[in-house]
DNA sequence: CCGTGCAAAAAACTT
DNA sequence: TTTTGCACGG
């Protein structure tokens, strides 16, 4: 996010050079031509690697550089946070350092940005909160069962994803409301849950997710003044991930690029007492020049409402639209790329597009079945060992899965064998209730109106306020029509119990004092206070409870992030740093701890990355591991009974592919847990796609070639037959049935200190027993304190690399 | 009002 | 397999 003060009206610059010729440097024709072509609307259709966000950025700098454009002139959208950090410091290292003012952000954060400063023209105040998907769930999971319509087989989930269509489609609850068939009582029933969402979001001062896009759109629909506030102030329009955007984001665009009639340019410009902008002849200020970038190939969330026509029909959207093709690929291999082309062509209303490399065939392709996902995840290991082994480093390897529910066997895997790896996305920090508990305080300090974020504290720490004395201070709160948290300013009102009423007073009072703080403080000190004076970090501390030890430890961490963003934006109100976090993004995190890994002194390693393959987009590695490429995982059981669902999964397939620069590999398991049981599963029908010389199957039953032509699947009979694996595992029969002798909690959880060996110290020659591998002799250890790594080499011959404080190992 | 214990439900992807 | 919701006794 960008704290800095925003320049409203600054007159075009003048001078005009030509482009300087060193930001041309290096550019083959067609990335050259988008750096330089100038019109109203530019399309870049940027294939995978196709070096999109050089071209950006020099796009950019070519605008700044030449003077043709102030950087506060400038608008560019990206997808992610982390995305819009990278392109402003590439941008400011490209022009040195003159690109303050420059907007470059999320949708949501410009959006935020802009409802801030217009909160009243729509009726809501600065301070309004911003409700992730947990809040609107629990929510909207109130609603149906206050209103009684649980009979009708609401959940939470289908009425949030149906209001969120919704506001994507911009149907606002009143248009919706007139077009429904008032004959079907189910329709009737949704409607009356839309509309208390509407109003309970409104009397909280909070806005979703989807409305932040939206109601930005509308706000510059029913102001055309304010609109015209940054359409005359934005003079080049950028947006990034083009093919991604929805309807809702499509309007917010064709908003920002509108002319600005003249009569509203003039009216603006006297109020604000602002010189004449630039006019066309009529009078009006000439829409902002827009730039597009995007692959169709790679629209991977129309479960979001992203609408593929955007891009597909752009040129018919803006007739002048000059549109460029980058297919040239910087990145991957041939082979690779001959295997994204081939899966991708399989989507057939596609515009043709083939990615081409100067850069040579490179290694095959390498496959794997695995008898489970613990399988599949012990040759995800061993081949990163031996790519580690062959030089390549650790944070160069990433490893895709379709769901996060996959990640858990291939962690269980990654500790055991002492490969470090990174998580990204998941469940996340902020997820983690306590966090959620601690926000809803500061929500509640900067927002008074949010009785949700009340009630979710009004009791954590455990005060003695139970639902009955919620429910009398709600009832009291609707009578009087006044926000929830107004009620405990005066419990005397309610004949409580005297201690009931102290208990609420002190609540109140805390809560004022957040308040109080929040004027000339900065966030983390609000944030420690009311942790402390609430007496919650003490309650999580004192309790005999391990889990709240570790939950007491999170609330530490979230203090010194808090910390760290105090660091990094210093002048951040509290607002700012709830806005933040509400608008952080699992991709955001990416850059953040790469960092901290990147930085630490002495050659740390880095570390692999496991993430989800909507996580991965935009991203690149030396080595790529796609997992889990089966029927009913990829594609996706759920997208299979929606129109356009597999070419959706394909080209999800596709973007994990194109991800990758020297290998991959692709993986699969015949069996997976799920839900507790096993299930069976197939190999995905994209497999077959792919030109069967492009693979190489690796493992011993794949010595019959593999299945280009969709057979040579292992039938499900010998399923139960006892094999080896394949790939320099050990012999513990850990693939084939589990050993019931192994205890189950050694494959448990990596964040919690289940398995905890303390400060057991190993030294060459010592003998351990393990409890999958046996007994093997220490024959070197890698000093890296709490991450201390055994080599250990089993008496059964195999050589591992054991993470020394949390293996199932001891010393005999 | 709080803690315990059992039954039931739940997991695609994400700003 | 893990998390959540509800009934019960204190």
């Amino acid at each position: 996010m960008t704290l800095l003060t925003d320049v409203f009206d600054d007159p075009a610059p003048r001078a005009r050079g030509g482009i300087d010729p060193a930001l041309l440097e290096g550019l083959n024709e067609r990335q050259r031509e988008a750096v330089e072509y100038r019109g109203r609307a530019l399309l870049i259709v940027a294939g995978a690697g196709s070096g999109k966000t050089s071209v950006l950025t020099r796009r950019i700098a070519g605008l700044l550089s030449s003077r043709e454009a102030w950087p506060s002139q400038i608008l560019a959208i990206t997808f992610t946070n982390k995305a819009a950090a990278e392109m402003r410091e590439r941008v400011e290292h490209l022009v040195g350092g003159a690109a303050d003012g420059m907007w470059i952000s999320t949708f949501h954060s410009a959006c935020v940005r802009i409802l801030r400063r217009q909160a009243e023209a729509m009726g809501l105040k600065a301070g309004f909160t911003i409700y992730d998907a947990a809040d609107s769930r629990a929510l909207v999971k109130r609603i149906i069962r206050d209103a009684d319509l649980d009979s009708f087989g609401f959940t939470p989930g289908g009425v949030l994803s149906r209001i969120s269509k919704l506001k994507n489609e911009l149907t606002d609850l009143e248009s919706f409301a007139r077009n429904v068939d008032s004959t079907d009582a189910r329709e009737l029933g949704f409607l009356e849950i839309y509309r208390r969402y509407t109003e309970a979001l409104r009397r909280a001062n909070a806005l979703d997710f989807d409305d932040i896009i939206g109601e930005t759109v509308y706000l510059f629909r029913a102001f055309p003044e304010v609109a015209a506030l940054y359409q005359r102030r934005f003079r080049h329009v950028l947006v990034d991930e083009y093919q991604d955007t929805n309807h809702a984001q499509y309007a917010l665009i064709r908003e920002l690029v509108r002319p600005v009639d003249a009569d509203v340019a003039d009216a603006v410009e006297a109020k604000q007492g602002w010189a004449p902008a630039l006019r066309a002849p009529d009078g009006s200020i000439p829409g902002a020049s827009l730039t597009v970038v995007g692959d169709s190939d790679q629209s991977i969330y129309a479960f979001r409402g992203a609408d593929i026509r955007n891009i597909v029909e752009f040129e018919q959207d803006f007739p002048e639209a000059h549109v460029i093709l980058l297919e040239q690929n910087y990145r991957s291999t041939q082979r690779i790329l001959d295997a994204a082309n081939a899966v991708i062509a399989n989507n057939f209303d596609r515009k043709a597009k083939r990615l081409f490399t100067t850069s040579g065939s490179g290694e095959p392709i390498v496959g794997y079945t695995g008898y489970s996902g613990h399988d599949e995840a012990q040759f995800v290991a061993d081949e990163i060992e031996s790519l580690r082994d062959a030089g390549m480093d650790y944070s160069q390897i990433a490893v895709f899965v379709r769901t996060n529910a996959q990640t858990r066997p291939l962690e269980e895997v990654f500790i055991r064998e002492g490969v470090p790896y990174r998580l990204v996305g998941g469940t996340r920090f902020y997820e983690r209730a306590e966090v959620k508990d601690a926000f809803a305080y500061l929500t509640l300090v900067a927002n008074p109106d949010d009785d949700l974020a009340l009630r979710r504290i009004i009791n954590v720490p455990k005060r003695g306020i139970g639902d009955a004395t919620v429910a009398a201070l709600q009832a009291r709160a609707d009578r009087v029509g006044v926000p929830l948290r107004e009620v405990l300013r005066e419990p005397e009102e309610l004949g409580l119990g005297p201690k009931l009423q102290a208990a609420i007073r002190e609540l109140d009072v805390l809560l004022d004092e957040g308040t109080r703080m929040a004027a000339d403080r900065p966030p983390h000190e609000v944030l420690m206070h009311v942790l402390t004076a609430s007496g919650y970090h003490a309650v999580l501390k004192a309790s005999r409870d391990p889990q709240d030890e570790a939950r007491a430890e999170n609330l530490d961490e979230l203090v010194s992030q808090a910390k760290e963003f105090r660091n990094q934006y210093p002048e951040a109100t509290l607002i700012d740093y709830l806005t933040s976090v509400a608008l952080f993004a699992a991709a955001d995190e990416l850059d953040a701890a790469e960092d901290a890994t990147g930085n630490a002194a002495g050659g740390a390693r880095g570390k692999v990355t496991i993430m989800t393959l909507h996580t991965a987009k935009g991203l690149e590695y030396d080595a790529v591991f796609i997992t889990g490429v089966e029927e009913e995982l990829l594609p996706h059981r759920m997208s299979l009974l929606e129109p356009g669902g597999i070419a959706e999964e394909r080209r999800l397939f596709y973007v994990g592919i194109t991800r990758a620069r020297k290998r991959l590999y692709l993986s699969l398991a015949t069996s997976r847990a799920s839900f507790g049981d096993v299930s069976v599963a197939m190999p995905s029908r994209f497999l077959s796609e792919i030109p069967g010389d492009l693979i190489e199957w690796r493992g011993d039953r794949r010595s019959q070639g593999g299945w280009s032509g969709g057979g040579g699947f292992r039938s499900l009979g010998d399923r139960g037959a006892p094999r080896r694996p394949a790939i320099g595992a050990s012999a513990s029969g850990r693939t084939s049935g589990r050993d019931p002798a192994k205890p189950k909690t050694e494959w448990r959880t990596p964040i919690g200190a289940v398995r905890d060996n303390g400060d057991l110290k190993l030294a060459v020659g010592d003998r351990i027993r393990h409890t999958d591998f046996g007994e093997g002799r220490v024959a070197n250890v890698i000093e890296n304190g709490p991450r201390t790594v055994a080599e250990v080499e089993f008496d059964g011959g195999a050589r591992k690399r054991l993470l020394v404080k949390v293996a199932p190992i001891e010393k005999l």
